[in-house]
DNA sequence: AAGCCGTGGCA
DNA sequence: TTGCCAAGGCT
């Protein structure tokens, strides 16, 4: 086996003490690690993906205020849950949060399940959150393996398999399941990410303050730098949006929320369409798909904003026009006319919050009849 | 398996 | 300024 290679004349014991008993000492002071409910524990490891500590604290805090207990969530509306992850990114997570929250509720009496076979069905519960939950909230020796701990391991074992590839994660899960602690598993895997998180960085690791420097081989051979391998693809494209505030005769706004999969799926936002490559100007272009994708006769004005939001995959170039409703038209779930400050209560991404606000200061947040 | 899915911070 | 990165999961 190659990982009992890789483990040849590794000591366990001693690692794990070193680890945790930095972590007992240096741990930072979080608002999820206050008690280790698996609720808690679990909203805020959904929150933690892809995403950044100091990012998460304030929306862990106020999520949780809203939403205290697993029950409390799987009651409240769709609408409230994802105007409280409003600015966080990756919406689906709250999405398929809230979902798993509904089956638990329905399913497991409002226990979460403390076996991975049945956690890890659940939606947006994959092998790290499943790992994470059971290991810090249960005490089970399950690996919980993100970036973090590709990183930090890679470099203590001399890992040199490439780490964005979707099949390495098993490796160093089946790394994890053979030096993890028995006694104290919610502590180790949380010292393996915070390591990472303070000492064993991306750029830069502070390896002269690690607790494991004696263990790690790469800083033994001085490649600590070179770890881990990781492939990076960046095929940015560039998508030009034609976006309009819309307002009828009584000064109420046009929004329309996204389809259910996909980008920003379910968020609310300005009427908007891709601009074409030449041909047909904006303006006629984003009249013409009002017309026939929601039914309205609109009649653009001038565009008061042009700005540029970059995904992680794409980047939009948004002209924003004002402009008036002309006619009559069927509003829907998905097509409403609001008030200015009834707009507040929806989510929005962040761009059209952008939007929005710029609008407010042009026109001093007062209606204004073109 | 590889592409999609947000956002803000930092060198 | 630009690219890269952060406690991933889904398809």
């Amino acid at each position: 086996m190659k990982e009992q290679t890789l483990l040849g004349g590794f000591a366990i014991k001693q690692f794990q003490q070193d680890l945790i008993g930095w972590f007992e000492k240096e741990q930072r002071d979080l608002p999820w690690r206050k008690d280790n409910d698996p609720y808690k524990v679990w909203v805020s490891e959904v929150m933690l993906q892809q995403t950044k500590v100091d990012t998460v604290i304030p929306y862990f805090q106020k999520f949780i205020e809203q939403f205290p207990t697993l029950e409390a969530l799987a009651e409240a509306d769709e609408e409230e849950v994802m105007k409280a992850w409003e600015g966080l990114g990756y919406y689906s997570r709250v999405r398929n949060l809230h979902a798993a929250v509904k089956e638990v509720k329905e399913q497991y009496g409002g226990k979460i399940p403390a076996n991975r076979e049945q956690f890890a069905k659940l939606k947006g519960v994959g092998p790290y959150t499943a790992g994470a939950v059971l290991s810090i909230a249960y005490g089970i020796p399950e690996p919980a393996v993100d970036g973090n701990v590709m990183r930090v391991l890679s470099r203590i074992f001399l890992v040199w398999e490439d780490i964005a590839k979707t099949g390495t994660r098993k490796l160093f899960e089946a790394i994890v399941r053979q030096i993890i602690s028995r006694e104290n598993p919610s502590y180790f895997n949380q010292a393996l990410m915070e390591l990472g998180a303070l000492i064993c960085t991306p750029r830069n690791p502070a390896c002269l303050l690690c607790p494991v420097q004696a263990h790690c081989r790469a800083f033994a051979e001085g490649v600590q730098t070179e770890l881990p391998v990781k492939t990076k693809k960046t095929n940015v494209k560039q998508v030009p949006i034609i976006a309009a505030v819309l307002k009828d005769e009584n000064g109420k706004v046009l929004i329309h929320k996204r389809g259910s999969e996909g980008l920003l799926a379910n968020l609310w936002e300005f009427p908007n369409c891709e601009a074409a490559d030449g041909q047909a100007s904006p303006e006629e272009r984003l009249e013409a798909f009002l017309k026939e994708q929601y039914g309205v006769q609109a009649q653009l004005g001038q565009p008061f904003l042009a700005l540029e939001h970059a995904f992680s995959h794409l980047i939009w170039d948004i002209t924003v026009y004002d402009g008036k409703i002309a006619g009559k038209f069927t509003e829907t779930e998905q097509l409403k006319l609001v008030g200015e400050k009834e707009i507040e209560s929806y989510a929005f991404p962040v761009s059209h919050q952008r939007i929005w606000e710029e609008y407010k200061q042009k026109t001093g947040g007062l209606f204004h009849p073109f």
